[in-house]
DNA sequence: TATTATCTGCGAAACGTTTCGCTTCTGGGT
DNA sequence: ACCCAGAAGCGAAACGTTTCGCAGATAATA
């Protein structure tokens, strides 16, 4: 059994609450000299403060839980929820926390879930891109427990850290253009992700805008991964009409219509300019490397952390920040030659 | 305040441990009516048993720690860490578990980190490949703390589960000698992780045993890392005296000679061929896909979490296991033309 | 009928902390 | 000499569970 507490007070024949007075530095005063013989016992016996105990008593954890999207398997692999865990991570440890990240996400336990992440183990939750429908996060919420949403909204009461769908659209179509490109295809991603719908919106309102060529059969369906990527561009692509760049929600599905173009013989970007959104760690390790509109996902994750943090630790109520996209040209995208 | 097992037990008028048997089934039995009557209010007052103070007294969290190696920013970004930590995630949500990922793994903060990995948090640990001075799991283990390890030993007395680093070694070099190829450089690993070591020393006694053609000069440091491959690899192929093959002691490092061949205008396989280990996410994405040794990561993680798990329920002491690697044979190694 | 088992249920201890309220002692200021 | 502030220290409550030991009632066995 490990020391305890009482195990000090009693060889030192002191009571409990000066042990611990001792030990954490106050909140009250002790001798020096007493003091340092706690100290020095406690280290002689490897004394270390039971977390479990302490947190019974004080109500906190200094642990952020993380919870990732249902239904989303193998996520970590996801180069976007890498990107966003890689900051969470770093910022947590510069803050001190350590993270919990909650496993049982599958979808038809949602109300078990529910109980998982308000059950008192962690100060806060990190809500990292949920689903449309998902209940959690009004659960959680109406249970008190502290928490932010990364990459979505789901009504105003709650602070959300994202960014603007439309301008992150714009910007990827926009460069297309001015590369004089009209015949534009769209892979978009999930439809029950906020970030796929409002893309693929975007692409519509744009297209018609900018009076692009894209007729429905270029808008297709991708799931956010690669190999819906692949498939769905591997329709257009053997089709008789073939369009001279791919707009892609995101930078996975991006790798998808190059594996795809590749295999049928189109040179990137001669043949076919190709954008993604992201600037995940993926897409410089392309040949040649992926064009992206870089959607700052360690900075968000980062603020998101920062926020609830200010939030456990201060009770400043956390404000929503929305950020901004940025055009990352890299080799895929080319001048249109006719 | 959320609702506590005293409330419950004072508006129903019964003891807290009825109600307690009652919401568990067991481990005593109570009568049908009175197990309806209280499970009604449980749900009625949006009841939750605390499990902070439930580990409180059981002394079980249904947590599993993961230990990264220190020193090891951006840890959750390399593709070897994330294999292993999917595999991780996915068993651990089998098992029931949830997952603590510990952040503060600065390498000046050791002791801080030992008392952190060890306060009663978690059930079990896992350390992820950890560096070979690292007294953290001497420390864990004296402490009591149940552990396994992977990617490393670090002494009999523990379980760890690895690959065989000089078979695997092996597989890529006569995958490349089966070729005709007997120009080949190496691009090795960290000197501080067990693999990086013994993959150096087999490349070394290979090298002998197959009178391959393979200079000091060829034998350059990488650190497991996209960057360091491509930096380690451009010294060689700058020179004038320029190996037909590359072994790489991971992927990543793959991935840098693939930028740094291809900058320089050779072109893969033709001029020179490439072999990495470990059949990470990213090599399928390369183009040519990367000719690799797989090292089952996925499944190295499954079985310690199995294991871990096995001895956390039921006192079955773990078992070391070593996996076998397996050539996979992609675009990026072709016959030499001479 | 007497004895023993089973079912109900309660009270209280235990897990290991933190911290409040109280007492006693010391020393400085009037 | 007296008062009071502060220091030093102790005991006990509290956090929310689980579970043991007991006791009374009811049912089963001989």
């Amino acid at each position: 059994m490990p020391t305890t507490i009482r195990d000090l007070a009693k060889q030192l024949n002191l009571s409990i609450s000066t042990v611990s007075y001792a030990l954490n530095d106050g909140p009250r005063s002790v001798p020096a000299e007493v003091k340092e013989k706690v100290l020095r016992l406690a280290k002689e016996l490897d004394y270390r403060p039971n977390r479990i105990a302490r947190s019974m008593v004080t109500g906190r954890t200094f642990t952020i839980g993380v919870v990732p999207s249902d239904q989303f398997e193998n996520f970590i692999l996801s180069p976007f929820i890498l990107d966003c865990m890689n900051g969470i991570i770093n910022e947590c440890e510069k803050l001190n926390y350590d993270l919990l990240l909650f496993t049982r996400f599958s979808a038809n336990e949602e109300l078990k879930v529910a109980d998982s992440i308000s059950d008192g183990r962690v100060d806060g939750l990190i809500f990292l891109a949920p689903l449309l429908g998902s209940k959690l996060i009004e659960i959680a919420h109406r249970r008190g427990v502290p928490l932010v949403i990364t990459h979505s909204h789901h009504g105003e009461q709650y602070a959300t850290y994202t960014t603007n769908n439309f301008d992150t659209v714009s910007i990827a179509v926009n460069h297309l253009v001015s590369l004089g490109h009209k015949r534009i295809a769209h892979v978009y991603g999930k439809q029950i992700l906020e970030d796929g719908i409002e893309r693929r919106k975007a692409f519509e309102k744009l297209a018609k805008e900018l009076q692009l060529t894209s007729p429905p059969e270029w808008q297709v369906p991708g799931y956010f991964t690669r190999e819906s990527g692949y498939e769905a561009s591997l329709k257009i692509l053997k089709s008789d009409n073939i369009p001279t760049a791919f707009f892609c929600s995101n930078d996975e599905m991006a790798v998808g219509v190059y594996q795809a173009a590749t295999e049928l013989g189109f040179k990137i970007p001669e043949d076919i300019s190709i954008v993604g959104v992201d600037n995940g760690t993926y897409g410089s390790f392309m040949n040649p490397q992926l064009t992206t509109v870089s959607q700052n996902l360690y900075g968000i994750a980062v603020e998101s952390v920062r926020q609830l943090s200010n939030y456990i630790e201060n009770g400043k109520e956390p404000t929503s920040r929305q950020f901004k996209s940025e055009l990352v040209v890299r080799g895929s995208t080319a001048a249109l030659v006719q």
